[in-house]
DNA sequence: GTCTATAGCTGGATAGAC
DNA sequence: GTCTATCCAGCTATAGAC
């Protein structure tokens, strides 16, 4: 095993793997997500394609490093951003703009994550799983403002209705206007919009129950 | 010209196009829209490769044919669509699910029109054109809702709200439970359920003007 | 670790016989 | 219209010299 050797050349090792991962963004970004091949990879680095094969061991290998590393980058992403835990259309508001936000920066991550445009491409098992509990703590949030909301729905529907709102305003935002942030645009600016649509429709009405 | 041919040639001519289109759509289908190869075409069909260029030019042909073939097929199944033109929640239901049942029904046709997950690929001018006009009439329904609505919404803010809750909807009931028709599972049994929602927020609140 | 060389494959597309 | 033969390009991946 080469674990054993010093700390330094690890250091140097995991930089280079760092540097491939950022070129294969580039690449994707630039083509498609499923343009990225090893050969442009290596001339985009001034390498030949077999030396790529010293860092991982097959393209599969390097999607798979892209794919938990965009999990990881979004959940990342999300633990910076402050919500206030008692006010759920703010943390809501938040929420759906850190994710177009995110999308908007890495798009080639996004699209690898959250979308499946590579035939043939599958994350591994251990890869899966990590994306699972990711996403899980990203829905949590949404049992926390339940009992403040009136609705029917219950926490697995709530979670999944705000996702997928997120979602389709998102990758119509990408699709249309990607250089424009998350606020701004056709699509962009509609999480301000939607938001006072849901508070309306979930807010408790007291008046309702006086009568 | 080909083109001054008897008409009975021109038949059989268009049914092998009509089949290999339709091949063309099962590899999609299988092993992704991306993933459609002439050579796979071929093997499929039992001919050679070179064959199928006596009835498409190019690859690129093949998936710009399929483009506009799956804006036809999304026009025609819309037009089929049995609309009130009084009821808006009802109406939009309806044009919810069918976005939905046509996506599921046509998953392939759908990705290749609405997403675009073919690196190189771009509609010619003339399919494009074509799409546009049928995505006009589509968001046109929603001007006639606008009048019954209690919002602050213009028309376009609306269709693009309307199209990005169906479109989210849609890639997630797709990317999960692919199988199951609209109305059902955990992202189309939703349709059903953010309908009222929307009612809620926007239907006009007639005890309100009152006090 | 990086390279050259190369195996081995698949693909898009064309030429020309039939 | 269909075929065989072929070109040319690109790709993943490996062997082995340095």
């Amino acid at each position: 095993m080469t674990k054993t050797n010093s700390p330094l050349l690890h250091q140097k090792r995991a930089a280079m793997k760092s540097r491939i991962l950022d070129t294969a963004r580039e690449i994707m970004r630039k083509d498609g997500v499923a343009a990225l091949s090893i050969q442009e990879l290596a001339r985009r680095m001034n390498m030949r394609a077999p030396s790529l094969y010293n860092y991982f061991v097959s393209k599969t290998e390097i999607y798979d490093a892209l794919f938990r590393f965009g999990y990881q980058c979004f959940d990342q992403y999300n633990n910076q951003l402050v919500l206030s835990g008692d006010d759920w259309q703010n943390d809501l508001s938040i929420l759906m703009e850190g994710y177009m936000t995110f999308a908007i920066q890495n798009p080639e991550l996004y699209q690898l994550c959250f979308e499946r445009p590579v035939p043939g491409f599958v994350p591994s098992e251990e890869s899966l799983q990590l994306s699972f509990g990711i996403l899980q703590r990203y829905y949590d949030h949404v049992r926390d403002w339940l009992p403040q909301l009136n609705t029917d729905l219950n926490e697995q529907q709530l979670s999944d209705l705000l996702i997928a709102i997120t979602h389709g305003l998102t990758a119509l935002h990408l699709a249309n206007q990607p250089d424009l942030p998350s606020g701004e645009g056709r699509f962009g600016s509609l999480i301000p919009a939607v938001i006072p649509i849901l508070g309306k429709a979930w807010q408790n009405n007291l008046r309702a129950h006086k009568e």
